[in-house]
DNA sequence: GTCTATAGCTTGATAGAC
DNA sequence: GTCTATCAAGCTATAGAC
């Protein structure tokens, strides 16, 4: 017998995976219980904090394989092309190909002060800042460095919608394939 | 004493404003007589099917909003480059300069075969398709003018969720500002 | 750590007066 | 066409046994 029914790492990926499909509102409690098998009163034994706290744990985790897996090739040695190359590849399967979409769309409705909002967007934030460094220490300038990073972010936002909507998962590929170039392009 | 208390447009009006910022599950009926001035029963008066029927009226507005006025530059006379020019500044307005969000987004979260969904996909679909057409009467091939449409599409919704995120609408701008560069490129 | 049971509130929706 | 009043079902959250 475990100590624990669902494991940790297994808890908070059927979490995400509810979070990402149906939004904070729409992430029900019988959903989330559904979905990992636990408890309305297990849940909150693990997350004291009840939904609010499950859906940072999420952002958190989801920060984490960001920095550790996306971004870490970032920052090994090699050709400035090689490396964003690498990215997509992490890219690609962190979201599934554009069959995940991202939390920080899923999450980021609702009133605007909202605790999981400002998550959301210090989760982008460091997601722009580190991208621009390392555009920038390929020989971009710091201002066209900083936009490139905030244009490729927006189009993979933009290519996981479109994914979404219409199952169509072309644009999303197309545009991992072309990171590399629009990236490191010199001139905007 | 008029015999509605608000008008069709301006209910239509408000009511896109709840459903684009809270998204579906979040756009309680509760949030919606507040913010519409009407008692529940007075919109299951003017909408029998409730908040799917009032999300649908909404989509369905905002589909010929998008086809009359900011695809309709893109069929007058003129130099394409012209036309796309002037969809963008359209579709600056439609989406107040970014501080808008799009309803394709917000609605577009939760069961994978709900009504609302499919109502949604139709719109990005002919939005799509409209796109294209112009694109390739512009010269560009058939398969190009679709991955362009699509493209473009994506980095508007995409520009729209960091938008949303970071309240910087300075990728947006950028975006429409590049619409005929990058939707009239020959090559991809 | 997980469970059953339940409190208390909010939800979407309806009935019927004016 | 709008309202007040109400319903059953859903929601988040908690208490307490094992």
């Amino acid at each position: 017998m475990p100590i624990t029914k669902v494991n940790e790492n297994e808890l908070l990926d059927r979490l995400t995976d509810v979070f990402r499909t149906y939004g904070y509102e729409g992430a029900s409690l019988s959903k989330i219980s559904e979905v990992t098998g636990l408890q309305r009163a297990s849940l909150y034994h693990r997350f004291p904090g009840g939904k609010e706290d499950m859906a940072k744990a999420v952002l958190e985790r989801a920060g984490q394989w960001l920095t550790g897996q996306v971004l870490a090739p970032l920052s090994e040695p090699g050709k400035p092309a090689d490396r964003i190359r690498h990215m997509a590849k992490e890219l690609h399967s962190f979201y599934a190909g554009g069959k995940h979409c991202c939390l920080l769309d899923s999450l980021s409705f609702g009133s605007d002060d909202s605790d999981i909002r400002q998550h959301v967007q210090q989760g982008m934030s460091e997601w722009v800042d580190k991208l621009a460094k390392v555009v920038r220490e390929a020989g971009v300038s710091s201002k066209n460095a900083r936009q490139h990073a905030q244009d490729a972010i927006s189009h993979i936002q933009g290519t996981l919608v479109v994914a979404r909507v219409m199952k169509d998962y072309g644009p999303f590929e197309r545009m991992l394939s072309e990171l590399p170039t629009t990236l490191l392009r010199k001139k905007s």
